[in-house]
RNA sequence: GCGAAAAUAGCUCAGUUGGUAGAGCGCCACCUUGCCAAGGUGGAGGUCGCGGGUUCGAAUCCCGUUUUUCGCUCCA
């Protein structure tokens, strides 16, 4: 456990020490929970990124990108069901310092009473036997009637308060009701408060004509507002499938774990349009599709494992994440939902608009049910970083730190070192960085020992170390040097540039985990 | 947001009963060496997280605050 922890804050200093995620703002003091990607980091999501889209949108034809605004319509969010959903009144106990959602204790007080209510029933039921008339005794009995009307002035009670958005009198219930903690018992509580998980932002510059919006706290809603137009432009015919990435936000009341929990965060997204009642067979299909995608980059099967949603979504019928062994344990790395209809239908209420698809082999007009992939980058990233940074003991007893990326997402896919700064071996370098640099990003250092420039690129991931030297000044040649195995080989310099590209090739990486 | 702990150079840390800030590594320049980090010389870099108080004097004591880590809580 301990040495968990140990790796994981070995994975944010090394994740700073080399550029790859600084602290926002960090001469300020750093905004909480906010990060900025330096030059290493931005390159490796960049490229991460990139692995994603091609797999969606340049592998399937039916599969589209788009790029859609941060900023919405505000009924969007009406409709989306997160203007509900993303408001929780919460309450805090003084004594046991744990926090509650206030509706919920008082939701799980009125449930008691139904329990009570139950009870009585099965006691009657018990004395009278067959005879029990279960409408009757419902409708007569004093204890379960006064249970049942007691729950129910309750919960109106609390809708009407909450509604209302009168916090005050929420406690107030508690406090009347004398609900305690349900851990310790104690009904010393603070105010309630609401807490919206929402960004708030304004439209327009003046303040009284500023309309208020949100900062998407998920980028689908960007899909499910512009599918028709993707269908009608595009020519689309169902199934089909709309990609987009991009920034999310989020206003975490706990935001932690560096990077896995971030207030804005980027997400990969794609929304796959299908007939209703064949729903199920594409959230089959793309579970084993995205587990595909994830296992071609090697960081091993036994770091993924399927979690099946058994508390589903308001608008889900079946979900289940992808979960990756992060250095905290295994935690949600992509979530496939099956969607349903429910987005669209809400859309086509809240706009009054059709969000209907004509399907031609049919003969009819329907709202598409969705299956969903969504997957956070960031995550990525940092299941990506902290499964790749190992230490390596060496056989002669030293160590090494050496970031084990996949070479296609690597920041620079080669450095050129000469083996010495003279005897115009670095013109020759440099005459190789000239003729690689078109093809892939590749660096260049002379500076100390060639032995430490190997280990510089072995602690920023760069896959292949190409070493100049008095021989290549005769023949043409270099050697290669390979990250992994610290092994060598000497090749033509004439063949550097293609045997490097296939390496990093999206069809040698991709390609054969899917076949 | 609550509770606990921490914050000194890019990194890891030292800093005596309160007396005016150091080391190693890293970085930069030059020389030397030349296939798996740590040769020589020189150099840059810190108002000790921030604000206030006590004191002749604060990195050090007190209060507040910010950030980070851990626990609780929350998590579409």
């Amino acid at each position: 456990m301990s040495q968990q922890e140990d790796l994981f804050k070995k994975v944010v200093a090394h994740a700073k020490e080399y550029g790859f995620i600084f602290a926002s703002s960090e001469i300020y003091d750093g905004l909480s929970a906010v990060y900025d990607y330096g030059q290493n980091g931005s390159a490796l999501k960049n490229n991460i990124r990139q692995y994603w889209w091609r797999s969606m949108v340049q592998l399937h034809q039916n599969i589209v990108g788009v790029d859609a605004a941060i900023l919405m319509h505000p009924t969007t969010w009406k409709a989306s069901g997160h203007v509900d959903a993303f408001n929780d009144p919460l309450i805090d106990n003084k004594d046991s310092k744990k926090r509650y959602r206030a509706d919920v204790l008082i939701e799980d007080y009125a449930e008691k009473l139904e329990q009570k209510a139950q009870k009585e029933i099965a006691k009657a039921q018990k004395r009278f036997g067959e005879s029990f008339d279960l409408a009757q005794f419902e409708a007569t009995n004093d204890r379960v009637l006064r249970y049942r009307a007691q729950q129910k002035t309750i919960l109106s009670r609390m809708a009407k308060s909450l509604e209302n958005e009168d916090l005050t009198d929420v406690k107030a219930l508690i406090e009347e009701l004398e609900i305690a903690d349900p851990d310790t018992g104690s009904k010393n509580w603070t105010d309630v408060r609401q807490f919206n998980l929402m960004f708030g932002t304004k439209l327009g510059a003046s303040a009284d004509s500023a309309m208020d919006l949100y900062l998407r706290p998920e980028t689908a809603q960007g899909i499910f507002v512009n599918y028709l137009n993707v269908q009608k432009t595009g020519r689309m015919k169902i199934p089909f499938g709309i990609a987009q990435t991009g920034k999310a936000f989020r206003n975490e009341i706990v935001a932690r774990q560096f990077i896995f929990r971030m207030r804005e965060f980027e997400q990969m997204e794609m929304q796959f349009f299908v007939r209703p009642g064949e729903e199920m067979q594409w959230y089959e299909y793309w579970k084993e599709t995205r587990l595909k995608w994830h296992l071609s980059l090697g960081l091993g099967a036994e770091n993924y494992r399927f979690h099946d949603h058994e508390k589903l979504a308001h608008y889900a019928n079946a979900a289940a994440d992808i979960e990756f062994n992060f250095p905290f344990g295994f935690k949600e790395l992509e979530g496939i939902h099956s969607r349903t209809d429910f987005d669209l239908k809400q859309h086509e209420a809240f706009s009054g608009k059709k969000l209907q698809y004509f399907d031609p082999e049919l003969g009819e007009s329907y709202v598409p049910y969705v299956v969903e992939t969504s997957i956070g980058l960031d995550r990525m990233f940092l299941a990506v970083l902290s499964h790749s940074l190992q230490e390596e003991t060496l056989t002669d007893g030293s160590s090494r730190t050496v970031l084990k990326l996949p070479s296609i997402l690597a920041p620079v896919k080669a450095a050129i070192l000469p083996l010495v700064k003279k005897d115009g071996l670095p013109e020759l370098a440099q005459e190789i960085v000239e003729s690689l640099r078109w093809d892939m990003p590749v660096t260049y250092d002379e500076k100390d020992a060639v032995g430490r420039r190997y280990r510089r690129q072995d602690a920023v991931g760069t896959p292949y170390c190409i070493t100049v030297d008095h021989q290549s000044l005769e023949d043409r040649t270099v050697t290669i040097r390979h990250r992994d195995s610290m092994e060598q080989e000497r090749i033509l310099i004439a063949e550097l540039s293609q045997k490097m590209q296939e390496a990093n090739s999206f069809k040698h990486w991709l390609g054969s985990a899917l076949a």
